[in-house]
DNA sequence: ATAACCAAGAATGTATCCATTCGATAGCGA
DNA sequence: TCGCTATCGAATGGATACATTCTTGGTTAT
């Protein structure tokens, strides 16, 4: 069994998954004794499963105040997607040199699927699953924990992009997915690691022209 | 008064001293009733401050287990040396856009200290200061967050490293200092990326050649 | 001799209760 | 009206006690 016997853990999965679902928004509180009634538990574990999600970066704590959902500034998305414009290239070219090729099958599968879909939260977890999938030949590590706490906080923001931006302008996406699984296919690191970065690039530079979603979150 | 009143906050801030300092060193496990027996307090706080140290990256927790003070394999502190090649000259970068001369001036100092310095503990924390400082111009962010705690988890290595090495061979640090000292003077980020990223490069290679100090502290 | 196993001890995980802090609001005074 | 202060309520921080899990040492059987 994959779950976790010890309730700290699972509450912070619960919580996880609710914030990454988006049914916990950037800037929301979260009251220790609310979740504990959700779980029939006391608060020690829910102030467990807190710092646990501080240690993702999904969840800020200050002492005696209490506990929110991480929220981003326009500036400080920006500079997450810099950061992994210079390390998702690095963490890719690990990943290449051990990539099976039953990964490079389901990337195709997961580019035309992508291709053919039109629902944003689909959208999302494919996306993910994606570029998370092309890192699965490198070991877990520091590198890949830095990369998904980023993937992490950034989640809202993508979102709500996603949802005001539609369909559209998501062509050039599945252009640069197609492209990057093409480079990964021969082995290419050098092709792959500049296409990544391209594409994480172009996405900031699409964030950085719609100031209105950090305002839609930030309220 | 910088003390806070909150006992987690003050457990978490001593052992974090403590781990950098060398007196915790990686591997070494820290049990939850010492911790408490030491503070007069009960293993609560305790166990908050340890969560706290995860998310410095400066200990590892197992669920029904314990908690021990992070570790890494030869191969992960390179990762974590080729990260900062890769983050550190954007920090840089940002820095310089907003660098007091006042803070120029101290740089300058340092550097000087850092040439008559033959002690390894004031090594380290001149040449902390040196780079720390060389980013104060930049505002508190993700970035500043993530360079700290690899900053953090890889000190008992460039300890062990410094005192291997002794004071031969920190000649081309000094000269790398005073180049970029003399790039920062000219507010010429370009050149000091180069300079920086170059810098770290030529550590992560020197720390590569000497396997030794990985199994000095693994044991 | 080695491997599996079992039980005692030790360490971690959680519940309950109390202490402390922070923030909002009402009241007073300039 | 503005601003300062006092006070109360609500939420977080911590202590104690108990429950649970894991480790470890010794034992037994192969």
């Amino acid at each position: 069994m994959t779950d976790s016997k010890v309730v700290s853990v699972q509450i912070a999965d619960s919580l996880r998954r609710q914030i990454l679902a988006g049914d916990l928004m950037p800037g929301e509180r979260i009251r220790q004794e609310e979740i504990a009634g959700e779980f029939n538990a006391s608060r020690i574990p829910v102030r467990e499963a807190l710092r646990m999600l501080v240690t993702d970066g999904l969840v800020e704590v200050v002492a005696n105040s209490g506990a929110w959902v991480s929220s981003l500034t326009m500036a400080e998305c920006i500079e997450q997607y810099q950061i992994r414009e210079r390390i998702e290239p690095l963490l890719l070219r690990e990943s290449l040199k051990n990539l099976p090729a039953t990964a490079i099958e389901r990337l195709g599968q997961i580019v035309a699927e992508l291709e053919a879909n039109q629902d944003v939260r689909v959208f999302m977890a494919l996306d993910r699953e994606f570029h998370m999938l092309s890192y699965s030949g490198a070991p877990n590590s520091t590198l890949k924990e830095i990369i998904t706490r980023l993937w992490n906080t950034t989640q809202a923001y993508r979102r709500v992009y996603s949802e005001l931006a539609g369909s559209h302008g998501l062509d050039v996406t599945h252009l640069e997915h197609r492209l990057l699984l093409e480079a990964i296919s021969r082995n290419d690191s050098e092709d792959a690691e500049r296409i990544l970065s391209g594409h994480i690039r172009r996405t900031r530079l699409a964030l950085a022209q719609h100031p209105e979603v950090f305002r839609a979150i930030n309220d």
